[in-house]
DNA sequence: CTGCAGTGTCATGGA
DNA sequence: CTTCCATGACACTGC
């Protein structure tokens, strides 16, 4: 580029990091009590807060404080709102995740529509209401629920490794009497009605359409992806599944997006309110779950909005704000409200950057506390998402590892990125690899993993990525090898100066930077490839018709020629027969010099044309 | 066992 | 010079 050139470019910069570092650092003074502007009286409870943070999540706070400019402004919630609900509204304010359990979640609910909460409702409790209380009532349904292999994962409740623990942290919790009358309130599909608002309805229509709705084969569109046609069942496919629930279901279409394993040997987790009875047959229904072959994602922990995000997780690594740093993972034993009451408990926020090295691997399946262990059982059960086991056998987490990773091969974007629940995607692997397998390994909880345990068991695809997770894992890495290929070259090198990395460590990430963009542009140049054979055999058909239609044509003409040249014969016999004319008087040499393009006596055969350039004269008989 | 398709990786060259 | 990207070639795996 010349100079001239760049001085009237103009560039932009645009950091990945800046809003959510802005966001942290916005709920820190919070904590603080720092430059808060605004005082919300929930029931007995007051809560600090920033007038512009509330204002921008809230329409109702919009509306109350645009009036107000004066300081030390307090604003009475109405009585529809309790602190129960209101506070994870808050801190979803602040972090933009939403801490629930199946208790306050309808609670959460109603505040966040009184309060206009925005960016919630259709991604959220659209998607989570439903699920929560429908999976408990007839998994076994026909509708869209069932994965079609629920019935792996069904019997594995008891292998499980939270299996004991969930199903009593299950039984725990609805002991509850909140929660039992909740429970029982939705366990059915009128009372959900009732209690519930609009959203709930819309729902429920939104899951009508995706059984009924007609959807584009995408799978056709591309010979490179016969594989995964062929793990869609034959007869759907993942974008069968995904593509038409844009809006209302963006979250639970992203979630059925997920893989589940057909493996025989993957169980379903028997949450307490399942059927013992159910009909697995039911069960394998090939709509939410096309590919077939996939194995099921983890997403126990994570699946929670408010728990892990690995893309908090990455830019509060790159904010490198260690003075805040969270809870560990290995905290995960404190219960959800004590999270709630302040301590940032958030799994993913173990990765707070290398001043916290506090590892998630310390995060242990007995060590979650009732509710946690309790709302990962019921999201890893709905059946729709698949939800893999957090307890699922080391071949099935292998399955799942590298089967997602292919699912990420699609070129569908590395996850899908409107998604709350799978954008968790990484964080969750790195869980699950943390609380089953590297209890005792000193592997970094900055890793997002995909890999499982066994890279014996790894397909073609998983086990490159294996192999790089487990040697990230060895060189502690404080950031996830995921960051290291999708960051742009700017960040990237930002990042590398942000962290002080060894020459092996720094030698690893260029390797494995360079393998990532490498194995995503031979991805690419494959495609195109068989785009240009795809094109080539367009092309070929479309000239060999062509080619069809002008023989066809040319047929035409020489019959038509043929006629023509019958016809000339004929006059010309009668011709030199009533005027008693020589053949050379009829076709004088003077016009054949004239005109030497004269077709030739219609006696002798007019074909081809070529070879009347010198015309005879023709026969008399 | 063989062939094929799909994939990751490396080497290389161009931008 | 470094980095990125495209692509051919090779090895490997699963079917």
């Amino acid at each position: 580029m010349s100079l001239e050139s760049c001085r009237t470019s103009v560039f932009t910069f645009q950091s990945s990091v800046h809003s959510s570092h802005v966001l942290r650092c916005l709920n820190e003074q919070r904590q603080k009590d720092l430059l808060c502007d605004v005082t919300v009286a929930v029931e007995s409870q007051s809560f600090r807060a920033h007038r512009s943070i509330l204002a921008s999540c809230s329409d109702y706070f919009s509306a109350r404080m645009s009036s107000h400019t004066g300081q030390g402004l307090v604003i009475n919630l109405p009585e529809e709102v309790t602190a129960e609900g209101f506070e994870p509204l808050l801190q979803f304010a602040y972090t933009s995740k939403l801490l629930f359990t199946k208790e306050n979640v309808l609670e959460i609910r109603n505040c966040a529509t009184v309060l206009g909460f925005k960016n919630l409702d259709k991604a959220c409790f659209d998607f989570l209401l439903p699920k929560f209380f429908d999976s408990s009532k007839n998994s076994s349904k026909g509708s869209r629920k069932q994965c079609c292999k629920t019935k792996c994962w069904r019997s594995q409740a008891e292998s499980s490794f939270k299996g004991d623990d969930a199903d009593e942290a299950q039984e725990t919790s609805l002991v509850s009497p909140c929660a039992t009358l909740e429970k029982k309130e939705l366990s059915s599909p009128n009372k959900i009605g009732e209690n519930a608002e609009s959203q709930t309805e819309t729902h429920v229509e939104t899951e009508q359409e995706l059984e009924t709705e007609s959807r584009p084969d995408y799978s056709l569109l591309c010979p490179k992806y016969r594989k995964f046609q062929l793990a869609c069942g034959k007869g759907s496919s993942y974008m069968d599944t995904c593509a038409p629930e844009a809006e209302n279901t963006n979250s639970a279409c992203l979630l059925n997006c997920l893989p589940c394993s057909s493996s025989g040997d993957c169980k379903a987790v028997v949450t307490s309110k399942d059927p013992p009875g159910d009909d697995v047959k039911d069960a394998v229904t090939p709509f939410c779950c096309p590919l077939g072959k996939q194995a099921p994602t983890e997403t126990p922990l994570s699946l929670c909005p408010g728990q892990a995000s690995v893309q908090f997780c990455r830019e509060a690594a790159e904010a490198s704000c260690p003075a805040t740093a969270p809870a560990t993972a290995g905290e995960g034993g404190e219960s959800l409200a004590a999270r709630l009451k302040g301590k940032e408990a958030i799994i993913s926020d173990c990765c707070t950057g290398p001043a916290c090295p506090s590892p998630c691997s310390t995060l242990r399946a007995d060590q979650r506390s009732t509710v946690e262990i309790e709302v990962a059982n019921q999201l890893t059960s709905w059946p729709d998402v698949c939800g893999p086991r957090a307890s699922a056998s080391a071949p099935d987490t292998t399955r799942r590892t590298s089967e997602m990773h292919w699912l990420r091969q699609l070129e569908l974007g590395p996850r899908p990125v409107d998604c709350p629940f799978l954008r968790d995607l990484d964080a969750v692997d790195a869980q699950v690899r943390g609380s089953e397998k590297l209890l005792l390994s000193a592997e970094s909880p900055y890793i997002s993993m995909l890999s499982g345990e066994d890279s014996d068991s790894f397909d073609t695809e998983g086990d490159s990525e294996s192999y790089t997770n487990e040697r990230a894992s060895e060189m502690q890495l404080p950031f996830s090898v995921d960051r290291i290929a999708s960051l742009s070259r700017n960040d990237f090198q930002q990042m590398l100066k942000t962290h002080s990395l060894t020459r092996e460590q720094l030698d690893f990430v260029h390797d494995v930077r360079r393998r990532s963009k490498n194995r995503i542009a031979a991805r690419r140049c494959r495609k195109r490839k068989l785009d240009c054979i795809h094109n080539l055999e367009c092309e070929i058909e479309r000239l060999r018709s062509e080619k069809e239609k002008l023989t066809a044509e040319k047929r035409q003409l020489d019959q038509l020629k043929l006629k023509t040249w019958q016809s000339y014969s004929g006059l010309y016999e009668r011709l030199c027969t009533e005027a008693n004319l020589q053949p050379e008087q009829v076709w004088p040499p003077m016009l054949l010099s004239v005109s030497p393009s004269l077709p030739p006596a219609p006696l002798w055969n007019p074909l081809p044309l070529e070879s009347t350039a010198k015309p005879r004269a023709p026969q008399v008989h």
